[in-house]
DNA sequence: ATACATACC
DNA sequence: CACTGGTATGTAT
């Protein structure tokens, strides 16, 4: 009991200090707000929660690893110092040699975007505090609200708290996707080849503008933003410095309606550089940095350059290039390369519940939503993860790469449902659904095995053209992750949107609805051409049948068994899977031996297809691994780096922050 | 290859 | 009244 009181300061007294947030970081618009108050409400708020709960699990997670690195760090010995030193030292001097401070980078940042344009369409909302997003969560505030200390992520009933008058607006897409093609058209006049970031931020090289138009940077810059606003009647901030990292951290500095222009000169950088806290890098988070603060005393880019040591003896060495090159001001400069997808996902919260014919529901509505949205991009996949959030706010994946990709929403659900039974029983509060290791499929040609392989085989561009993305995909800066090029908008101002992740709800409206509807009705077609017998199952759905996936392996491991009933064991242990419910869980028992009826039934429907397809499946897909080579690739990527030249954005590539 | 974590908007 | 959704990437196993 006694040893269970807490000494640290801050637990006993103050419990709300303790609870680490991400909204307590200084932001834009937060400067006069009462920051404990806000820590405490926001903990008040929590306290007690399964979601606070999770935190803290988190929080105990992270100590730990904190604790990790001190012990490693406590291991050094002088020697060991004094050499890492040396590597360090040599490692900058590396480094700094590719400082290119040729290009001139503007990076804009439309202000509280989604709440301006929200006030542009109802100006009665203008000097009220108001948020986009739900009673769950705030997807942008405006400055208004700011003041009172909600902001972006934060959940709306803890907004509420802290501002009582607060206006709640629903997220409309649609809108932004609309306003923020407006501003890219104007920042294609400065840079035909910017990089949006997202729908309101956006890298541009203007160097080429500078130079022919003999101006200065600052009034570009001013030019364009007064351009932005002519354009949308929203302000902007833009940040300029040498490079994309820098200029992101420079555009915040005025935000909003702001700039700031950083010389392409070292010792300005240097000293730039010197006293900004870490935590205002791009790729620097909360959990970053919080080790480097309490293992190494971090705080700022200087401090980062200093202990360099550290770095080179306990870090990977592209975690240790980061650092590094974070700490001399470097960052990317390249021109932006046309990126290709690496994943597609969507996934859905809904209240925590154990309904397996819910969860099912759940993952033919997810199946289809990423079945469409891939068509739409002509892409397959072999690797299908399932996420899972428990109730407790715990997070899983469960992934499946196959031997052949696939797309179709039958295909899909298929793999997905075995996913997700293995898992139950289980109390869910989020289902998601993620597609990867993508064979594009620019023909519109269906995923037939015969036609991509002969395609490959003849002439290997398919893969060609990942082959070339990936090279450079590894070629950028953190804080770029998601920058794709912006491609012509001259005709379809919506089409290109593809290329940007936050394209989402674009043709959400009607045709939506009218497609789900039709995979529905397909999808109820081919439960009655199984003939599956819902009668037998006591009138349980069809939807609960299809839990039962359609797994060839699934087939042939079970079928030992696949005669036996299902029994008890010991009154509470099934005897075909060894899930325990007591004899109490009366649903609960019923909708598990329906499971396992159901996938008797369906195994056995399912043999006879399998053999025939197996065979030629397994060969078509012996061919595609050599062609594809993805082993060939990754060497190549790895090449340019350790060769003479080293693009500088290749130590922006792998760098870590998970320590 | 899989699972988990971190980060960003 | 009860803590999002989409994508990328790094680390560990």
């Amino acid at each position: 009991m006694a040893k269970s009181e807490e000494t640290s300061s801050s637990s006993s007294s103050r419990p709300w200090e303790s609870y680490h947030t991400v909204y307590t970081n200084a932001k834009a618009g937060m400067d006069g707000v009462d920051k404990e108050k806000v820590q405490r409400v926001v903990y008040e708020m929590s306290k007690g929660s399964k979601y606070f709960e999770n935190e803290e699990r988190k929080e105990a997670y992270m100590k730990q690893k904190i604790e990790n690195m001190r012990a490693q760090r406590a291991k050094l010995k002088p020697a060991d110092i004094s050499h890492y030193q040396r590597v360090a030292d040599k490692r900058i001097a590396e480094l700094e040699a590719t400082r290119d401070l040729t290009r001139t980078w503007l990076h804009v940042d439309m202000d509280a975007f989604y709440a301006a344009v929200e006030t542009l369409s109802n100006p009665s909302l203008k000097g009220r505090p108001m948020a986009v997003g739900t009673m769950s969560m705030i997807s942008t505030a405006n400055y208004e609200a700011r003041k009172f200390g909600v902001r972006a992520a934060m959940p709306g009933f803890i907004a509420c708290k802290l501002c009582p008058e607060l206006i709640f607006v629903p997220t409309d897409f649609k809108k932004y996707t609309y306003y923020s093609d407006l501003t890219r058209k104007v920042f294609q006049e400065y840079d035909p080849n910017f990089m949006a970031a997202s729908l309101d931020e956006a890298y541009l090289d203007i160097t080429n503008v500078c130079k022919e138009r003999d101006i200065t940077v600052a009034e570009v810059t001013e030019e364009l933003r007064q351009n932005v606003y002519k354009a949308t009647g929203l302000t902007c901030s833009a940040g300029v410095a040498p490079n994309r990292l820098l200029a992101k951290v420079c555009s915040d500095i005025n935000k909003p309606n702001g700039q700031f222009l950083l010389p392409n000169d070292r010792a300005a950088i240097m000293t730039f550089i010197s006293s900004l806290p870490i935590r205002k890098i791009g790729g620097i988070g909360k959990v970053t940095e919080h080790i480097l603060k309490d293992v190494f005393e971090i705080k700022t880019c200087e401090d980062l350059l200093q202990k360099s040591s550290f770095f080179c003896a306990l870090f990977s060495p592209s975690s240790a290039d980061f650092f590094i090159s974070v700490g001399l001001g470097l960052g990317g400069t390249d021109a932006p390369q046309v990126r290709s997808r690496k994943s597609m996902s969507n996934e859905r919260t809904f209240s925590a519940t154990k309904d397996e014919t819910f969860f099912h529901q759940k993952l033919v509505e997810l199946s289809e939503m990423l079945s469409a949205d891939m068509e739409k991009e002509g892409l397959h996949g072999r690797t299908l993860t399932l996420k899972l959030k428990t109730a407790s706010f715990e997070v899983k994946t469960r992934a499946l790469t196959l031997q052949s990709s696939l797309r179709s929403s039958k295909d899909i659900l298929k793999h997905a449902s075995k996913l997700l039974k293995a898992e139950l029983p289980v109390s869910l509060r989020l289902i998601g659904l993620r597609m990867s290791h993508f064979n594009e499929d620019k023909d519109g040609t269906l995923s037939d095995p015969t036609q991509r392989t002969l395609l490959n085989y003849i002439k290997p561009g398919d893969d060609n053209t990942n082959l070339v993305d990936d090279e450079h995909s590894d070629v950028k800066d953190h804080s770029e992750s998601h920058c794709y090029t912006y491609t012509n908008p001259s005709r379809d101002p919506l089409s290109e949107l593809n290329d940007n992740n936050e394209q989402v709800v674009e043709d959400n409206g009607l045709e939506d609805h009218e497609c789900k509807d039709q995979l529905n009705a397909v999808k109820s077609s081919e439960f009655d051409a199984q003939g599956i017998e819902t009668h037998s199952l006591e009138g349980r759905n069809q939807d609960q049948l299809t839990m039962i996936d359609f797994s060839e392996k699934e087939t042939g491991s079970s079928s030992s068994h696949d005669k036996e009933a299902l029994i008890w064991l010991e009154d509470y242990k099934c005897s075909l899977c060894g899930v325990e419910l007591p004899p109490s869980f009366l649903e609960e028992r019923q909708e598990h031996a329906d499971f396992h009826l159901a996938e008797k039934m369906q195994m056995e429907e399912e043999s006879a297809h399998a053999y025939r397809n197996l065979p030629l499946k397994n060969r078509m897909r012996q061919k595609e691994a050599v062609v594809g080579q993805s082993k060939g690739r990754k060497k190549l990527k790895q090449s340019p780096s350790n060769g003479k030249h080293i693009p500088i954005d290749a130590f922006f590539s792998k760098a870590s922050h998970n320590l």
